[in-house]
DNA sequence: ACAATAGTCTATTAATTGAGTAGACTTAAT
DNA sequence: ATTAAGTCTACTCAATTAATAGACTATTGT
């Protein structure tokens, strides 16, 4: 299960995904529509902006924005940004990479297994963007 | 990514798969070798056996083992177990499903894209057992 | 019978994560 | 310049998860 914090960044992504062209977003905008706690969302989205997928434009009329068309970030890169592994397990996670002390992963079963879903998983969310967050009907991507 | 406690719990299964038909294992074997705290251990492995997939003998010459065949349990079934949520968002999770406040599942884009993600986590966890979890260099399998 | 062994239970402590508060700092409009 | 709108920073508190300690109970072997 990814943290709170990862689903409000992914939440808050989307939002902005659906809002993007429109210029800034207001942060208690994102709070209220997306229920998230709004000085928890401040330290999200202000983590966003550092890793360089979101600026703000401070003062009146101001807010958050997506940099790049959503298109051009992917499930999987989100996620990460806001520090949450994919895979299962430390020891097979790409980024969050961490040896376990009792076993050799050449003959690890549980690692095995638990690399094949962790490829299987990042199979579609390399693949999924912050476009596909936006609500929508229309399902022919699915 | 799964908790501490689902991990050891896999582990440890893992280790009694190993041991299956061998007679009790002491948890202080499992302890050391998996490199889980005994204390900790102990709750987990208890937990596994009010649940039906584990038995213990008391006394000397006791301890725990698996109550049937390491091939008769899925990796699904043990994570679900121990409490820990297989999806990667309440809203997409079977066993633990809650549903968001902010979205209408029908038109959630995230909601969308995280289903189609646990179908492919659940489909091949439905299908690992406990017996690929013993350690093997065989991969003809994988 | 009894001593040793090994699982079971109860209670506490430590660490991490989630959530909330207060206030300083920036920018833009007037 | 002043003020209003908004971001940024630093702390504090609560809840959950992880880990520890010790007493208790059941079983086996001698």
């Amino acid at each position: 299960m990814l943290s709170k914090k990862t689903q409000y960044a992914l939440k808050a992504l989307g939002y902005l995904a659906g809002k993007y062209g429109e210029g800034p977003v207001l942060i208690s905008d994102i709070s209220k529509i997306k229920k998230i706690p709004i000085k928890f969302l401040e330290t999200i989205l202000l983590e966003l902006k550092q890793a360089g997928v979101l600026d703000s434009k401070k003062g009146k009329g101001g807010g958050y924005f997506l940099i790049e068309s959503p298109k051009k970030t992917t499930l999987a890169q989100a996620i990460r940004l806001v520090g949450g592994p994919i895979a299962l397990l430390p020891c097979v996670s790409i980024n969050f990479y961490e040896k376990c002390k009792d076993c050799d992963e050449a003959v690890c079963g549980l690692n095995k297994a638990m690399k094949i879903t962790r490829d299987a998983t990042l199979k579609i969310l390399e693949k999924k963007t912050l476009a596909e967050l936006i609500d929508r009907v229309d399902t022919s991507n699915s």
